[in-house]
DNA sequence: CCATAATGCGAATATTTAGTCGCATTCAAT
DNA sequence: ATTGAATGCGACTAAATATTCGCATTATGG
């Protein structure tokens, strides 16, 4: 970012610059969210962009950003849930939370997470992954399964991306021919049977 | 294609384009894999290149669908292997080989398989799931577990989608903190699980 | 060996895009 | 009110890039 906002019409520019980029990538794809076209959705002018990032890249950045803000609270907040949940309700309300947060805004971030190889999407399952492991190895430890869980990291790892990008597929999948709950409910058994917490044996 | 290569020295330019616009992608991104780059790599003018090519993109189309061919090969031997190894075994071993697969060629199928998203490769997702569907539910037919397994198709989707984005992202993963075994071995088991197949129990 | 179709070429054109710069406007502190 | 800093503008430049077209070269069938 060349300069800091200062003042309160130029944070609002800024901010509306972000939301116009999101937009436009949601809409036409990373490749359409060229410099002109994304000030012109904000009602801005290219020079004004060009004060406040140092490149195009910069403003995807941003947008990733705000994406990730907005998944890790909601991960945050269910993981404070599974002690009382227990795996298989926690991954199935989690799924169901994720899946809705993608789908929101006319599958705004949707689309944005589809391009992740471009973008600095790794940064942001990293995290999740590290909060993820976290939170099950201290569950797993609470509640002791027969036989002992292996490779917790390696199957927390599993998880997350297969989540992630399956639900993405899934949504971007013009004619799926399985449903929304199939999928959920099939997870959430895998998750735990994988932790060992498989009750219905 | 604006005309059919009917001559042999056309057909080999065709396929030498096809090949340096996979090397291309594979090496620096498809953003970079533009006419005029796939043709010099090539050995090509661009002129020749528009003659069999509409466009860009149709060369795009094509690598994919080299890649497809490879990968539907590889999935049809293994699964002509299923029914002596067993679903552990057979997810295991077909785990590796896709594994290698991407990674061949320094890393060359990998790179673009990244790119999914842009490229057509949900037809290619959707080929293989439903090759896989159709094994599964017949193994599972002859080995009927203890109880029925309920969703195939759900779980069949899900595993596709996950072993196929899960490797392609450890791959790409500069620094992953899991060892390619354990993810194997932890497919391996799930897919076991998910088909009631897991006689560990 | 000739006629004709197929192939190959690459300079030239048209478009798109990132990023800059000098000038105009607005704000905030005094 | 004044003044300097912050903000905003959009035409302009420079560089990439997709695609075309007329001409040169090569193969093929008779």
């Amino acid at each position: 970012m060349r300069k800091k906002p200062k003042q309160q019409r130029s944070q609002s520019l800024v901010q509306s610059l972000i939301d116009a980029a999101a937009e436009t990538i949601a809409e036409h794809g990373l490749a359409a969210a060229t410099a002109a076209r994304i000030a012109e959705r904000a009602g801005v002018s290219v020079g004004s962009l060009y004060q406040y990032f140092e490149s195009k890249e910069q403003i995807h950045t941003a947008v990733i950003e705000h994406i990730a803000t907005g998944l890790r609270a909601l991960v945050h907040a269910q993981i404070e849930q599974l002690p009382q949940k227990g795996i298989r309700d926690f991954v199935q309300d989690l799924l169901h939370e994720v899946w809705n947060f993608l789908e929101a805004d006319d599958q705004r971030y949707l689309q944005i997470t589809r391009h992740w190889a471009q973008l600095d999407f790794v940064q942001v399952m990293n995290g999740l992954e590290r909060q993820m492991t976290m939170a099950l190895a201290v569950y797993v430890m609470h509640h002791p399964p027969r036989q002992p869980v292996e490779d917790l990291p390696a199957k927390v790892y599993i998880l997350v991306n297969s989540v992630l990008f399956t639900v993405v597929r899934y949504i971007s999948d013009p004619a799926p021919h399985v449903t929304r709950e199939q999928i959920i409910r099939s997870f959430a058994q895998a998750a735990a049977q994988l932790m060992n917490q498989d009750e219905s044996r």
